[in-house]
DNA sequence: ATGAAAGGTTCATGTTGTCAACTGTTCAGC
DNA sequence: GCTGAACAGTTGACAACATGAACCTTTCAT
């Protein structure tokens, strides 16, 4: 809804997501089998990543994942089940549950970035000077919506 | 698994892997709220937006969309349920289905894909050159990655 | 003709997601 | 200090998505 202004778009800009689009899938698919390699699912993995910076209140997990909190308890009861996280409750404000990640569960976490062909073969096709040129160009557009 | 043979990562690769799982997931968003927006969901938008190229059997969306042809069933059978796809049987092969968007179906399609703003306001950060450049570096990756 | 293989569907099951109602906790204003 | 609004998280009901096994029909090779 709501984009009465949105020009219409330059036929290069409706390509490259049109690109994007593809890449998406592609990414989105390696993502999810890696995770299925280590028996996590998408989702799962997700949340185990966000926690490789340290303890997150369930609140700010979801709305990093722009879900429902009420998703988020199930997600993070399944990981906490098997052992992956832990919750302990913010001794600031003891509303909040900050979810921890447990060794077990960063060391799964770190393998599946490892393990993250994706785009490794892909990428491979690039010269690394392109490579730098790509990412330079990735930074900025996430630079900038970081920022909108 | 299985990936004995995977060579360390240079950083550029390893940051540039990492800038696009946020791209993917400020892209997977986007879409999302785009379908739903139109009252669909992003796998009934996925598979609308398949059609646009004409009809395809069942099996054919299950292989591109990555999953069980029994999940395309159900898919298919709610995009049915509102008009927007039929299916018709084959007649070179009575076992297939083809699924064939309805003009609502295409419409509904095309609307959600003009409205696909992403990147159309984090694109607008760089310059048409560059965007241009951006384009070429992703085609290059998803042509060498569809003959892998 | 027969039997194997392929295309779809159905059923059972689990995960993700939403929404509404609920429990605790914090905090502002009186 | 109390009271009530607002916030964090959970629960329960429900729909969509996803898998895997069992099944039916059609095709095709022998």
């Amino acid at each position: 809804m709501e984009q009465a202004s949105v020009p219409t778009a330059d036929p290069i800009t409706v390509e490259v997501v049109d690109l994007m689009a593809r890449l998406v899938g592609l990414f989105h698919r390696e993502y999810e089998e890696a995770a299925a390699a280590r028996s996590l699912t998408g989702a799962q993995a997700k949340v185990l990543a966000l926690l490789r910076r340290g303890p997150m209140p369930m609140r700010h997990i979801a709305q990093t994942l722009s879900c429902e909190p009420s998703n988020v308890t199930g997600i993070v009861d399944r990981l906490e089940g098997r052992g992956f996280v832990t919750r302990e409750s913010d001794p600031q404000d003891r509303r909040v549950k900050l979810v921890v990640a447990t060794d077990t569960g960063l060391s799964a976490s770190s393998e599946l970035r490892e393990s993250l062909n994706f785009a490794r073969e892909p990428l491979a096709a690039l010269k690394a000077s392109e490579r730098a040129q790509l990412r330079d160009l990735l930074r900025r557009m996430l630079d900038s919506s970081a920022r909108g």
